[in-house]
DNA sequence: TCTTGTCTTCATAATTTCGTAAGAATTATG
DNA sequence: CATAATTCTTACGAAATTATGAAGACAAGA
């Protein structure tokens, strides 16, 4: 078995080294790049499991550069950006990208966003690593999601959800009947540690309940767990 | 499930004095150390759930602190210092910190950021794809507890459990057969030194009896050792 | 610029839970 | 059997948590 080979694409010197030094620490290989040119120059020659992208760069940035990548081959793209806001745009258009990691990142979890996307790639075969995993529509009962099309449905009608609240739900979609307390959601959907977090995720859970559920006041699908959090019924 | 340990790494005795105030607001447990070289001696001795690090300290820095603590173990640090700039860099490059925070802070933003990173540690699930825990459905007989749904049934039907009452159960239900003192139930769960603990903890199990025996008089389940305590039948 | 839709904040209401007291009931002890 | 020790029961007010209504802040697009 040879070693998994990921690109890591950013200008900053410092964080490709750091970067470098987490994943051999992982037993990959590591191969480097200052921007989006010099990354599509090594893709020709070379092929990878992985490639680690900066958003911000000189020359050819993250995102032009994604689109250059994707169309000749759909390796696992993994985004980084210091802007939570940034990453949501990248993530919500089909910009192409897999994953995202906003700076400054946890090494811990740079390395098993990367493991998660690499057991995925590999295990469905390069053909199309993007549709099966991540990307399913999920349901429960008569509510359903769709992660691509941003898309939700109560029986079969459209509701519009606003991008906080999508995402609110699709968290907890993704685990049904796993109890999210309030800072848990505030962090996972914002990106940012929960300060204050509580009114906000409540009203926020009101106007979903409002779209999805037939009595607001006695939610069948997302419901509260006293004093721990909200979850998403099975 | 004992109190979380933090140790605050600061040479400034009026700073670690106020972190420690507010740590312990939140109910952790608090150690102090001068600098990294201290840090480093106490690390030895004990075991931490997080590090509150100060850059700018005599003996060894913040810095060099961090490299030594990571070539050990990986419990998260959160740097603290005067300078915004400073921790931009830290933070990208290889130094190893989880987080940081910009003196002078607000007493609130440093128990967010405490709080998240205990939990980014301690919980789990897809969304940060960290590693599973021990966190298997528990049962006994007719008696199921979900420790991820925060769900008992009782023969199939569900029953509703405020929090301090499924702390208890699942206490029990996790060592069954072993029977555990009042004392003993009060300072696990409650996460403080029983003072007088004896009516309240009672009266918890009373409320739980009510929601999961047949008949609470003559309980099959949560049973009392007399003299010593209660225990969850096998 | 204005409009529109979204997000946040505040004040306040509605619920649920918690701890305590006080007395009843049960079990142990001599 | 009497007494002490322990556990059980009940109920209520305080505290904590969640829900709601409404107004202001903000950003993107026309």
């Amino acid at each position: 078995m040879t070693k998994y080979q990921v690109l890591v694409v950013d200008d900053d010197i410092d964080i490709q080294e750091a970067i470098e030094i987490y994943l051999r620490g992982e037993g990959m290989e590591v191969s480097k790049a200052n921007n989006g040119l010099e990354a599509l120059l090594l893709l020709e020659v070379k092929e990878f499991h992985l490639i680690i992208l900066d958003i911000m760069m000189p020359k050819m940035d993250g995102i032009q550069a994604t689109f250059k990548i994707r169309e000749s081959c759909n390796v696992p793209i993994l985004m980084l950006s210091a802007k939570t806001e940034d990453m949501d745009k990248i993530m919500g258009l089909n910009v192409g990208a897999d994953d995202y990691l906003t700076k400054p990142f946890n090494p811990l979890e740079l390395i098993a966003r990367v493991k998660s996307q690499l057991r995925r790639y590999t295990t469905l075969g390069p053909m199309n690593s993007m549709e099966k995993t991540a990307n399913e529509e999920l349901s429960v009962r008569g509510l359903v999601l769709n992660p691509v099309t941003k898309e939700v449905t109560v029986d079969g009608e459209e509701v519009r959800m606003t991008p906080t609240e999508f995402k609110i739900l699709e968290l907890l979609m993704v685990n049904k009947g796993r109890v999210f307390s309030i800072d848990d959601i505030y962090e996972k959907v914002w990106k940012d540690p929960a300060f204050n977090a509580e009114n906000t995720v409540a009203v926020h859970v009101r106007r979903i309940r409002e779209k999805i559920e037939i009595n607001p006041k006695d939610p069948k699908y997302l419901k509260v767990v006293w004093g721990v959090g909200y979850k998403m019924e099975k």
